[in-house]
DNA sequence: CGGCGCGATGAAAGCGCTTACACTCCGAGC
DNA sequence: GCTCGGAGTGTAAGCGCTTTCATCGCGCCG
C-alpha cells in the first residue's frame, strides 16, 4: 500500500493498492458493474471515498468512448426563452451527472458549420439538444453515424426525441380570443418566414392565425401582416408599420411576448393604450408579461428543456430507439391588454372605449 | 499509407502515415509548436484537413492534462442578468476554442459542495468563472492547488481576475438622481443582506444609498428600507410593504430592475403611476426596462462576462499572475419612472402632480 | 578539416482509465 | 471423485494523444 503524496491526486491504482484488489475490480466496483462481491464493493468504495478518489474524466472518456457530456445549442444565450430552456436542460444534466456545454449559433452559417461538419462533435460529446435550430435529415444521420445522439425542441427530425408545442393551436388560441372579443381587424406581428434559422415556427403560427380568422368568418388581409425579428425591436417596428396603415387593426397578435413588448412601446409612443385602443396578445408568458399585464399564451419552457434533455439521455443509452414527439401544453392567460374593440364613431373617427 | 475505413475516424497515426512523418511531428505541426519545417507543417495540415482529422479531445486532455474547458457558475441560468453574463462568457469561449460548461448552484449548500470539495473539479476543467458566487480564500486556494484557475464577477478573491461594477457608486448614482429631483422620502428595496449566497452586492448598494442620502442632507430612515429576493416578486412585496407605511416614500430605489418591475406591479395594483405618484429607479438596464420606461443605472453585463472570461484564460495560461479588478462602467438612464415629487396638499393629503 | 550546435524529426514512454480474456475457486451434477 | 460452470478477480492490451529524449544532418567556427 503505497503512501501517495497528498499533493497528488489519487489514481485508480492507488485505490486498488489500498483496497488490495486490482484496478479492474476497482473500476467495476465503483461503476456498479456486476460480478463484484458485495463485501469487495463495500471496501472499495469506502477506500475510494476516504482517498477522495474520482475517476479522471478524460481517461474514462478515452477508454470508454463515452463523454458524459452533452451540448445544448441555441441561437442566443441571453433572452428569456432560450435561457429558460437552457436552465431546464442544465437541471437534468446536474441530476444525471452529465456535463452541460452551451453553444450559441446565431446564424445559419454557424449552424451549418456545427451540424454539417459533424466531425467537430464526434468524440466530444454524447449528444446534443437543438433548441430551435434547423437540421436536415442528412445532418441528423451524419450525427447519428458519428455516435452523437440528438434531441430537438421545435422542429422534429427523424425519430429523434423531440418536444414542442402545437404552434398552430397556440396561435389559434391567441387569435380566437381576439375574435371572441369581437375584433375583426386583427393584425399579425410575425417572425420572418424567410429566415433560414427560424421559419417553421412563424409558418405554423401564421397558419394558426389564418385558421382562427377563417373560423371567425374573417377574411385574411395581408396588409395586416407585418414581419420582424423575434425580439422587442422587431415588434416595435412592426407595430409602427401597422399603425401607419390606412385602416389600422383593432387587435394584434404578436408571435412572441418580446415582440408584444415592442408593440407596447410603439403604442405608448403614439399615446395609445393597449387593452383600450388596441388589443394585444403574445405567446410565451415571459417573466415580465405579468408586469405589463400582457395577455398571452403560456408555454412551459423550462419543462420543455428538461423533457428534451431526458429524451436525449434515453437516446444516448439506446441509440436505435424511436421517439414520439412530446407535446408541451399551452394555455391562454388573459390579462389587461385585451378587451373588446373600441366603438368606432363613424362621423368623427374618434375612438372611445366600448361600454360594458 | 493505409487506407483507413471511412466509417472510422482518422487518428493522428493515419495522418502521420499519410503525410510520411511521425505522430510527434503531426502533433507539433497541427498545434503550431516550433521546430517544424514550414514545408512539413503545410503538408501535414493539408493532409489533416483532407482527412477531416481532429484530435480526440479526451486523448489530448489525458495526455496533456489540459482540458480546454471552463465552467461558468451562476445561481440561476434563467433570468436576465445571469443569462446575459453567460452569453458573454460563451462568446469568448467560442472565440478561443474552449468548451463552456454551465452550472447552476442556487443554494449555499450546492455552492459549497462545488467549491469545497474541489476534487470534483480537478482534471475536469481548466478554470471557472464565478458569477456572484461567494467563495472563501481557502476555497480559492484549494482550487488553485488543484490546477483550476478562477475568475469572478462581483466579489473579488485573492489576486484572481475579477470584474465588477462599483456597486456603491451605482447605487449612489441612482439615489442622487432622486435627491436631485427633490425627493426626501426615498425608500430602498434591497436584496437580503443575510442571504449567504448574496450579501456583498446588497451591502454595497445599501452603502451607496445611505451615502447619497447623507450627501443630500437626508436622514436615514430604516422604516424606508425593505428587503426581498432579487426578482420580480421580491420587489413587488417590498413595494407593497413600503406603501403600507404610515408615511410612504415619494421615491424608491430598487437594487435591480427586476425588483423595480415588481414594484411597478404593486404600483399599478394600487392605482398609482410610477413617475407621477411615486418615482422609481433600478439597476441593470434590463432588456425590458425601456418598454416599461424604467429609469435605471445601466451596466454592461455581457461585456462583464466576456472580460471575466478573458481574464480567466489569461490566468489559465499563467497561473501565478496577479490581476487587478476591472471596473465595468455604469451610467444613469433617465426614463419616465422618475420625476420631481408630487406636491403634498397638506390639508387633504391629496397628491397632485407638481406644476413644472 | 574536425567538431559543435542547432533545427528538424522520430521512437517510445506514458496519461489513467475500461474491458476482453484468462484464471481461480467452489459447489452442483453425474 | 471428477467434471463442469459460473461467480469473482486479475492481467494486460488498448484508447489516441503529448512530450521527453535521442538521433540525424548540416552549416559554421576555429
Amino acid at each position: 500500500m503505497t503512501q501517495r503524496s497528498n499533493r497528488t491526486r489519487a489514481t485508480i491504482e492507488d485505490v486498488a493498492d489500498a483496497a488490495n484488489v486490482s484496478v479492474a475490480t476497482v473500476s467495476r466496483a465503483l461503476r456498479g458493474l456486476p460480478n463484484v462481491a458485495p463485501s469487495t464493493r463495500a471496501r472499495v468504495s469506502e477506500v475510494a471515498t476516504a482517498m477522495h478518489y474520482r475517476a479522471d474524466p478524460a481517461a474514462a472518456r478515452l477508454a470508454a468512448g463515452r463523454t458524459r457530456t452533452i451540448v445544448v445549442v441555441v441561437p442566443h444565450l441571453a433572452g428569456w426563452y432560450f435561457s429558460t430552456v437552457v436552465a431546464g436542460v442544465e437541471a437534468v444534466c446536474a441530476e444525471t451527472g452529465y456535463d452541460c456545454i452551451v453553444m450559441a449559433v446565431g446564424t445559419i452559417e454557424e449552424s451549418n458549420r456545427l451540424l454539417h461538419e459533424t466531425h467537430h462533435l464526434e468524440r466530444r460529446i454524447d449528444g446534443v439538444v437543438l433548441v430551435n435550430i434547423p437540421i436536415s435529415e442528412a445532418q441528423a444521420r451524419s450525427l447519428a453515424e458519428r455516435g452523437v445522439s440528438c434531441s430537438t425542441i421545435g422542429v422534429r427530425v427523424g425519430h429523434q426525441p423531440n418536444v414542442s408545442i402545437d404552434d398552430v393551436a397556440a396561435a389559434r388560441l391567441a387569435v380566437d380570443h381576439l375574435v371572441q372579443l369581437g375584433h375583426r381587424r386583427i393584425a399579425l406581428i410575425s417572425g420572418q418566414v424567410e429566415d433560414p434559422m427560424n421559419f417553421e415556427v412563424p409558418k405554423m403560427r401564421q397558419r394558426g392565425y389564418a385558421g382562427a380568422l377563417e373560423a371567425g368568418g374573417i377574411g385574411f388581409d395581408d396588409t395586416l401582416v407585418e414581419a420582424g425579428n423575434f425580439g422587442i425591436d422587431g415588434g416595435r417596428e412592426a407595430m409602427a408599420a401597422l399603425l401607419d396603415r390606412p385602416s389600422p387593426p383593432t387587435a394584434v397578435f404578436a408571435m412572441s411576448d418580446e415582440m408584444a413588448f415592442g408593440a407596447l412601446m410603439t403604442l405608448q409612443e403614439r399615446g395609445l393604450a393597449a387593452g383600450r385602443d388596441v388589443s394585444l396578445v403574445g405567446i410565451d408568458d415571459h417573466d415580465v408579461s405579468r408586469v405589463l399585464g400582457l395577455t398571452t399564451v403560456r408555454q412551459h419552457v423550462a419543462e420543455q428543456g428538461a423533457l428534451a434533455c431526458r429524451g436525449l439521455m434515453t437516446a444516448i443509452d439506446s441509440p436505435t430507439a424511436r421517439f414520439e414527439t412530446i407535446r408541451s401544453p399551452v394555455d391562454l392567460v388573459v390579462r389587461s391588454t385585451t378587451s373588446p374593440p373600441p366603438v368606432e364613431m363613424a362621423s368623427t373617427g374618434v375612438r372611445t372605449s366600448r361600454l360594458s
